[in-house]
DNA sequence: GGACAAGATGCTACAATGTTGCAATTCCAT
DNA sequence: ATGGAATTGCAACATTGTAGCATCTTGTCC
């Protein structure tokens, strides 16, 4: 089996190996969050994990995939790169239906429609699903957002446990 | 002005009065409590507060509906009344932007947007606003609901602070 | 490269919003 | 009026998120 190095920051390391290889070849994540502010450990790998996955995450799923690389990332932290990454306009916030909020990281702008399962608990992407809202708000409101919220079975428990 | 008796059920109280006031005139809440299931002090002070209000109330604004009438509601049986209304369909649950649920009398089965106020944090019911939702949701779905959920300020909000 | 200051982190508490378990009480069909 | 199931009240616990603050990092300027 392959042996890897957890890349290390100890002094002796980087003194006998190949000359600096050049530019560190900045993930799309860490691309990303240098274009808005500084880049740190837990901002990446908290933006790296929404970019690996195809539907919105709660905090716990995050700290899962976080603890899956073996790396620690506190608890407050996360929260606080969620936050900043929300901010920016480089991640979503999403209102699941437990209370507790998902994000995802948001692709070219690009605004959609979510399915929420009630059976699994799960938000989807409906990414297709054009909703074709025409919204005729009355005088006095300031429209910032309009979204879709769909609820019922997704596919997979729908299948299963029919009704 | 008239004068109301509380409807009291000390012993004394009924003994000299004048015969058994036929029945008790029981409030819409009451009646419609006790279409779905046991009529309790607690479920129609709820009811009560979320029929008399125009908007979806918060548990904290509904606990101070209640105390404002003087008797005491336990917390836990507040929730507790809440869950049962909106098992029983006579209430619904509205996820807030905050991560309180938010309640309302279901009017005549009627379904309609929401409008959430980023300011003042208000929900407010837009029963005017038909959305025309045309959703083409991909094979495999079971769609139970559609909602509508739109975020901005609220006419209030709007004309203070524009901008 | 090294020094510096603003910004980010890691604790530990704390807050807000619900939920659970269980003994005591209430409702309502007989 | 009675009895048993449904409901309540209370105290403890759970989940999700925030605040304060001392310490450590990051990016910048020399
Ligand atoms: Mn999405
Ligand atoms: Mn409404
Ligand atoms: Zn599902
Ligand atoms: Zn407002």
């Amino acid at each position: 089996m392959l042996q890897f190095h957890k890349q290390t920051r100890s002094p002796m390391a980087a003194s006998r190996s190949r000359p600096p290889p050049a530019p560190p070849a900045a993930s799309p994540a860490q691309a990303l969050i240098a274009a808005h502010g500084r880049v740190t450990r837990t901002r990446v790998a908290v933006l790296d994990s929404l970019l690996a996955s195809h539907q919105p995450l709660n905090h716990d799923q995050i700290a899962a995939e976080l603890a899956a690389t073996g790396e620690h990332h506190d608890r407050v932290t996360v929260y606080r790169a969620l936050d900043w990454l929300v901010e920016q306009g480089i991640a979503a916030r999403i209102a699941g239906s437990d209370r507790a909020w998902k994000f995802e990281a948001v692709r070219r702008g690009h605004r959609h429609a979510h399915f929420h399962c009630d059976t699994c608990g799960r938000v989807l992407c409906l990414e297709a699903v054009e909703p074709a809202i025409a919204v005729a708000l009355p005088e006095g409101f300031r429209l910032e957002q309009a979204e879709l919220v769909l609820r019922g079975a997704c596919p997979d428990c729908a299948r299963n446990g029919e009704r």
